[in-house]
RNA sequence: GGCCCCAUCGUCUAGUCAGGUCUAGGACACCAGGUUUUCAUCCUGGCAACACGGGUUCGAAUCCCGUUGGGGUCACCA
């Protein structure tokens, strides 16, 4: 089966999660069947399109491991790859769909168009195009055409339906009464998106479309311009839209959009492909984590599924944990390093403690915040070792912990087991819990009630300053004795 | 509002195309318990859904119609 997808985003802010949604979806299909994949850059709209938000395009789907086949960047046999670099191409199009009858030039202005918009508005009437420069005589359009102002208009066949099957949808009918003459090409001679992605889908080869859904109201005017054309459309499967928690499009205001928010925050690359491909499609088999590999292997456009999924964060941040367990340490280590989590941690370092670590991070950014207490003396949280210890005399409690310092330096170099041991007689000896002796002792060394094992945090803080730590909070609790 | 798309636990979904194997399966979250020096991990269990109404059928989550609900779209933005 001969697969070429592409992904065309529009270089006007940041890279959105949809984008690499649909990019995955297309970037595995193609794979799948050692098809093409191809980026093209749909920077149509002038005044908003913008080159650094194409270069953040190619670093977010270099993020996440979808490398074009062809693109802006690194060229192929049908670009340019930038629609900006194809108005010629377009213009020749155009020319031949107003010879051919099915485009003409509109002359009206902005204003008239708003105000007609306005007019059909306030009559409750569908808006769109009256048509009024439908009517115009070829040669009479061709010479105002010479000095004035228009652009160029799609010649719908209002008596007809179009009709077409989406691989997902099945069959969807629409009424061409309800399909605007559509502008093709814009008064400073850009196309518009209907016409640039028709003749571009078709010079490169594009097989199947996969975008969102958002599109399905405008796939007549596309269809009608492969008939003018006599090219044969491609196969459209419109997945669904990614939703905020309330079902409507995910948004800014309401999610973190930007493929560069969640790299800059501590997701792993997978987690996001594998969240991604989880929206709308899931593995016959009911394992949820898998490899974008194991996607790639697995993957069909017809499973996958069309209500609206609801972007959650919380899946994503246990599935972002997940993936942290599944890398070794050294992979760990190299992930905290590069994307700057590591703080000043070196590797070496990094190796021998991150095993106290990796169990309890959800994202790269819990990594620094948790160990900063192997770098530098905490302030005990003195209030959260009140509530563990209710039931111990703070007398008692010091006491215990003094001794308890004293054997930490009696048993020094023994292994974890013997420690614990001598730990556990001292506790028994002044009949408290042992769990009381060894929370006093983690928040003295670790500050924190909730912390990695002791023993070994005790290892990594070095035994001077543990001990250190732990007679600083005796004194603190016993400051008069 | 017109047109179009969609509809299974709170959320992501399996099951729908080829109706019975569904007292509807899995995952996240939540709750309870276990392991454990805390937390986390890990293990066990629990809570929780076929939007509604008709029809077709011996039988419907699955097919048909309607209703309701949600979403998208109606730009010289994509």
């Amino acid at each position: 089966m001969n697969v070429v997808t592409r992904i065309a985003p529009s270089p006007t802010g940041d890279p959105h999660v949809g984008t690499a949604y649909v990019a995955l979806f297309n970037w595995a299909w193609a794979r799948k069947h050692g098809g093409r994949f191809i980026l093209r850059i749909e920077d149509t709209d002038s005044t908003r399109s913008k080159p650094e938000h194409e270069a953040e395009i190619h670093t977010a789907l270099a993020w996440l491991g979808i490398e074009a086949d062809e693109s802006p960047a690194m060229g192929g046999d049908h670009g340019p790859y930038r629609q900006s670099e194809r108005k010629a191409t377009y213009r020749q199009y155009v020319d031949e769909l107003i010879a051919g009858g099915h485009a003409y030039r509109c002359f009206c202005t902005a204003e008239r168009l708003t105000e007609l918009r306005t007019f059909q508005k306030a009559a409750k009437r569908p808006t769109g195009y009256d048509g009024k420069c439908r009517s115009l005589q070829p040669d009479e359009s061709a010479q105002r055409a010479a000095d004035e102002p228009h652009v160029v208009r799609l010649a719908v066949d209002k008596s007809a339906t179009t009709r077409w099957n989406d691989l997902l949808r099945g069959e969807i009918v629409i009424e061409n009464e309800n399909v605007d003459d559509q502008v093709l090409l814009k008064t400073d001679g850009m196309p518009t998106y209907h016409l640039a992605n028709v003749v571009d889908d078709h010079l490169m080869g594009v097989t199947i479309i996969m975008r969102a859904e958002e599109w399905i109201p405008s796939v007549p005017k596309h269809i009608m311009l492969y008939s003018a054309f006599g090219w044969q459309p491609p196969i459209y499967a419109h997945v669904p839209l990614l939703r905020n928690a309330d079902k409507s499009k995910i948004s800014k205001r309401k999610n973190p959009t930007s493929v560069l928010w969640y790299q800059q925050n501590g997701y792993l690359p997978e987690t996001m492909v594998n969240f991604l491909a989880l929206q709308g499609w899931s593995p016959r088999e009911d394992d949820e984590e898998f490899t974008i590999g194991e996607f790639i292997d697995k993957f069909d456009p017809k499973d996958i599924s069309l209500g609206g999924p609801v972007f959650d964060m919380v899946k994503l941040d246990w599935l972002n944990g997940e993936k942290i367990r599944k890398l070794d340490i050294e992979e760990l280590a190299d992930r905290l390093q590069s994307d700057g989590w590591a703080g000043e941690w070196h590797n070496d370092e990094l190796l021998k403690i991150l095993p106290l670590f990796q169990d309890r991070m959800k994202n790269l950014k819990d990594f620094e915040p948790a160990a900063a207490y192997l770098k530098a003396r905490p302030e005990p949280d003195l209030e959260g070792l009140a509530k563990k210890t209710k039931k111990v005399d703070p007398a008692v409690l010091v006491t215990v912990l003094r001794e308890a310092a004293e054997r930490l330096r009696e048993f020094e170099g023994h292994g974890d087991d013997e420690r614990e041991a001598a730990l556990r007689l001292v506790a028994e000896k002044h009949e408290i819990k042992v769990g009381a002796l060894f929370m006093g002792l983690r928040v003295a060394v670790t500050g924190s009630v909730a912390s990695p094992p002791l023993l070994p945090s005790i290892d990594s803080v070095g035994l001077d300053e543990s001990l250190a730590r732990v007679a600083a909070l005796t004194d603190r609790l016993a400051p008069t004795t």
